[in-house]
DNA sequence: ATCGTATATCGTGCTTATACGATAATAACA
DNA sequence: TGTTATTATCGTATAAGCACGATATACGAT
């Protein structure tokens, strides 16, 4: 972006802000869903799930991969993606602890 | 994007993306925890706060308004924001939800 | 009426994201 | 070795996101 100004905020809005992204996609949302349900898929049978081309999924996948919520494993000529839990959950605790935190203030006097 | 193929996909999964796409920058992150702190925040409050332009502060604000998680209403010369904590919980109930799916599926054996 | 303050919007430049086809790379198999 | 199947990467085009300054707008105060 422009100039990035990402780097002067808080790390934990740095990292809420990560996971958001990686999410912020409905292709990456149903990736991950398929993985959990199917707990380990080939690249193949999502390209045939998602409504994209072979070579945009094998990007969404590169997204979600960088972000650490997935790793993937050669399995002869196909890729096995599965779900990385560890960081999935540490992601969601981050996320669950924020919101928490914010419905501690809620008050529907204003506005 | 190039063209748009998000229609395509299932509601569900399309809200989850908006969502997440609401909270995909830390400056939007930092905004929503100071609306719930300080309940409620006038415009120039934020850009005290925040390492940008008031214009900046004004852009993402009206991106968490279009999605409804922030309301704003005027004050004289100022403008006041808060956070609509029914959309907010809205939101943060579905993700739950879609979390909690997820884990229920969770092997640690593949990979 | 004029001035000052606060905010939204416009215009612009640059970066990132999304999507695709084409190609390269890798491995199983004939 | 050559062929096929599968996936990643490259190149490219378009759209969206981010950031800013400048300007317009709206209101209160002088």
């Amino acid at each position: 972006m422009a100039f990035a100004r990402k780097e002067e905020f808080a790390q934990k809005e740095i990292d809420l802000a990560d996971f958001a992204k990686a999410l912020a996609h409905p292709a990456r949302i149903a990736i991950l869903t398929a993985l959990a349900e199917k707990r380990e898929c080939i690249c193949g049978d999502l390209v045939v799930d998602l409504p994209l081309a072979q070579s945009t999924v094998s990007q969404h996948l590169k997204i979600l991969k960088d972000v650490g919520l997935i790793k993937g494993t050669i399995d002869g000529p196909r890729s096995r993606y599965c779900i990385d839990w560890k960081v999935f959950e540490k992601y969601r605790s981050q996320f669950g602890l924020w919101a928490e935190k914010m419905t501690k203030f809620r008050q529907d006097l204003c506005c």
